[in-house]
Order: C-alpha cells, then sequence, then structure tokens
DNA sequence: CGAGGCCTTGACCCAGCTCAAATAAGGTGG
DNA sequence: CCACCTTATTTGAGCTGGGTCAAGGCCTCG
C-alpha cells in the first residue's frame, strides 16, 4: 500500500515540470523519500521566515503563498495549484524561506528533503537546468504580476484572472467556477474583498457577465480580452494559464 | 591592448555572482567571446520583445528594464547597476526575451553569447547552480517589489529606496546623490513623477530631508528606517542592498 | 432553525493621478 | 561668461480609483 502510494509519486512527479527531466529509476529514488498529506483548507504549512528545508509540489488544491509586514498587513505573493512546486528558493541556500505558505482550498501535498534536490542537481546538469527552468517561470509571473498592478485597473485584472482559465478553451461564451474564496481571489490581485466585489460589478455592467456564487459566465472571452489586455505587454492568450483542477 | 582588456575582463567576471564559481582558465576561455561596450545615457540595448541570445553584465552605469503595453504605458521590471546580470531569463529557452533593456546612466556594458554558459552549465553543475543562485535573487527582488507595491505608501517607498544606499554606513546623518532620473526613479516605484515629487515633500517635511539637486541628506538612518520598514516584511537594512557605482 | 462565515452595499475619505503651467538645471554656440 | 534652448522638476487644481468602516444580506452546515 505505502509503496503503492511512492510509485504513484514518481509517476505524478513525472508530469510535473522540474521531475520531467529525471531518468525513472532516480526519480523512484526520491520519491522514496517523498512526504504525501492531504491538508485541509486553513493548514499552514509554514510561517513565514520559518526555517525550513523542504521542497514541495501541490499534486491538488491551492496554496497560497504570503508575507507578513511588520505593521500586520499580508501581501500574497503567489497562489499555486497543481503541477507547481514551492521551496525552490530554499535550493540556492536562501535561510530561512521569506515567505510563509498555507492551504486555502483542501489540497495534497508531496513534500520532499531539498538536499535530496540539492545533491540531484550537482549530479546531473539537465536536472539542474530544468530547476533553473522552473525558476525562471516563477519570475516571469512575478514580472507579469508586476506589470499588472502599475498597469491595470481592478476590473481588467479581474478580466485578466478570469481569462487565464479559459486559454485555449475558445472564445466564445465560457462557464467557470472561481477556484477559490473570493477575499483570496481579491488579495491575490492586490485588492480589497470590496473593491473586488465593486469590480466583478463593473465587468457585469460592461461586459455581460453573469455571476451566481462562485460561478460566472462570460458572454464572449474575446470581448473580455479586448478589454482587459489592452493594459498589458502580452496579448490574450496571456503567456501564462492557470488550469481549474 | 586588445589582450589586455579581455584579462580585465575576465577579472571583473570573476567578481560577478554567477561566475566567482568559475575556475579562471574557464573564465578567460569565456571572457574571450565576451563583448565590453561603453553606451551613453538613453542608449536602447534590446527592445522588448527582440529576438536576443545574449547574456549581460553591467560593468558601470546603470540600466533599466522595462515592459511596454499594447496601451503605450511602460512599466519598469528593474534597474540594474556594477554586478548586476540580465538576460538569464532566455537561458530557460524563453524567446524572445519579455523586456527591453536601455541604458539610464552612462553604462559599460558586457555581454556573451548565451549559448557559452549553457554550455557551461550542462558541463559544470557547480556553475549551474551559481546562475540558480543568481536566478533566485532575482526572484526574490520581484517579491520583495510586489510586496512594497501592495503595502508600502508612496513616501515610505522613496524611504526604503533610499534606504538602500544607506545600508550598512551606519544610522545616523548621511548624505547621497540620487543615481538616476527622479522621474525614472519614481517609475522605478510605480509612481508617477508628480508624486515622487509631492512624496519627496512629506519626507522633508516628516524626516527633516534635505534636498538639492540630486543631493540628499538624510539626518537619521535609523528614524527614516523607522518610518519606512514599518510597511515591510523585513526589517532594515533591507534585505537589498544596492549600492552607489 | 440558528450561528458564523462569506459577500455585497452604502457613505465617505484620501492617496495618487491627470492636466496645465511655472521654475530650475544643464548644455551649447557665440 | 552670457543668452538661449531643451530637458528636468516642482507646483497648483481638481478628479477619481480604490481604501476604510460599518451595516446588511445570504449561504452553509451543524
Amino acid at each position: 500500500m505505502q509503496a503503492e502510494v511512492k510509485t504513484d509519486t514518481a509517476g505524478y512527479l513525472h508530469t510535473v515540470l522540474p521531475f520531467a527531466a529525471l531518468k525513472t529509476s532516480v526519480l523512484s529514488g526520491i520519491a522514496e523519500h517523498a512526504q504525501v498529506r492531504t491538508e485541509k483548507k486553513g493548514t499552514l504549512l509554514f510561517y513565514p521566515d520559518a526555517k525550513n528545508d523542504k521542497f514541495y509540489i501541490v499534486r491538488s488544491g491551492w496554496v497560497k503563498l504570503f508575507r507578513e509586514t511588520m505593521g500586520g498587513d499580508e501581501a500574497i505573493i503567489d497562489i499555486l495549484n497543481a503541477g507547481h512546486c514551492f521551496g525552490e528558493i530554499g535550493l540556492s541556500g536562501v535561510e530561512p524561506m521569506p515567505y510563509g505558505a498555507q492551504v486555502i482550498e483542501d489540497a495534497c501535498i508531496i513534500s520532499l528533503p531539498r538536499f535530496l534536490l540539492a545533491d540531484e542537481i550537482m549530479r546531473n546538469s539537465v536536472f539542474g537546468l530544468a530547476v533553473l527552468q522552473s525558476m525562471t517561470r516563477q519570475r516571469m509571473r512575478r514580472d507579469l504580476e508586476i506589470e499588472h498592478r502599475t498597469v491595470q485597473t481592478a476590473p481588467q485584472r479581474i478580466g485578466c484572472f478570469l481569462l487565464k482559465f479559459c486559454a485555449g478553451r475558445g472564445e466564445g461564451e465560457m462557464t467557470l467556477h472561481l477556484p477559490y474564496e473570493k477575499a483570496v481571489i481579491a488579495s491575490r490581485l492586490g485588492m480589497t474583498p470590496e473593491t473586488f466585489s465593486r469590480a466583478l460589478g463593473q465587468l457585469k455592467a460592461a461586459q455581460g457577465l453573469t455571476v451566481r456564487g462562485g460561478t460566472v459566465t462570460i458572454p464572449s472571452v474575446r470581448a473580455l480580452a479586448d478589454f482587459s489586455c489592452i493594459a498589458c505587454s502580452s496579448s490574450f492568450p496571456c503567456k501564462e494559464p492557470e488550469t481549474l483542477a
């Protein structure tokens, strides 16, 4: 049973970006040491600035990475779902981790001792390159994020957020379900829940969206893209699709 | 003469982070292919989204990385000076470069064909790790930037910006010279030149700063830190010092 | 059915933006 | 060294997007 889980983990890791580059045998060896946990919404995986020697992969659910200011404010750095990793920062010897991680929708989290990866990087430069790519992608997410927060209005940011879930699925009508609480989306987009609510209202008026609970119907993905992506350097579909589990 | 320049370049590279890990012989080989250019303020090194196969190191002066939205706005992603690199993103096969680079204060720029580095990464995993570290640092800069833009007010952001040049040089009075145009600093901090000017005014009133042209005197670095760093997760001295050339 | 956790709304405020104009600061040719 | 441009920077006035505080509404789950 235990063995089965581990094989399964190895198989899953093989589909995750930095690990795809590893030979099956090596991957199994790593999966040996993997810890797989199912966590409920709300669980704090680790505090900001806590000592931490693990590398994490989200298998399902959603996790937020955040920082807390001395004044008590929180800034959400990123929100990750299946297939995304975090903790890579520690691979460069950064200690402690400069952010905290919290499960925001029931999640399955795989964690690995970081030194395993560090060793493998030293042994296998192809893997090192893969990790570098992963880090590069993270960085580009940040660059885009900075741009968005600089030049987009609140309704545009929300539009862009919704569009990430539409990429590659047609340009006409589309219905989707918000992946996590609106308040968290708001914070993720750098605005308050109130502003989120009102901005969504504007989107309803301007774009004819329908919102019922967490279910949103977009009458025209194309039109929403025209509205949102004007204030962005990359045109729709945005370079960075996010998938609903 | 030419040879001399190259030796010199190799020697300089040795002080730059990802290259410090390389053996002198390897470094000389790489420096062979380096191109060293002195560029005037205003020179565009490359456009956003231009094809580009180089890796750059700033030897002196200042360079800004920026993006342009379809609506014509510009977002400054980062501003770099001596010892900083850019173009690493391309090492992960990202093509074209998602930003542009412009010299904003007369600069000396070293550039290398990217494949040289890619080859060296494959050959030498210690170097790969060093590049990974460099990328990690870039990413952390971004994370911090997102936090700053989320939770700091304009005067606090300016304060934080000034403090980067004070790190490790005492906590009392300090005089420094702004490294580049105020309008650029403003944009770097995600605000308009007008707001920058006014916010600096507030800092004068609240902190007793003196500003004459580009020269700023801070009566108490400590007090400024107390004022600025409340709204930040890292306390003074901020993790990310920036040095005046 | 009731309690608590989301989410939305209303009223009001304010930091930062825009537009427009007045001043400084450099740099140039004479 | 001066007059003249050109490019920064500052200032003023007015506007507004988004924040804050506080009061409901609404859904979910025990």
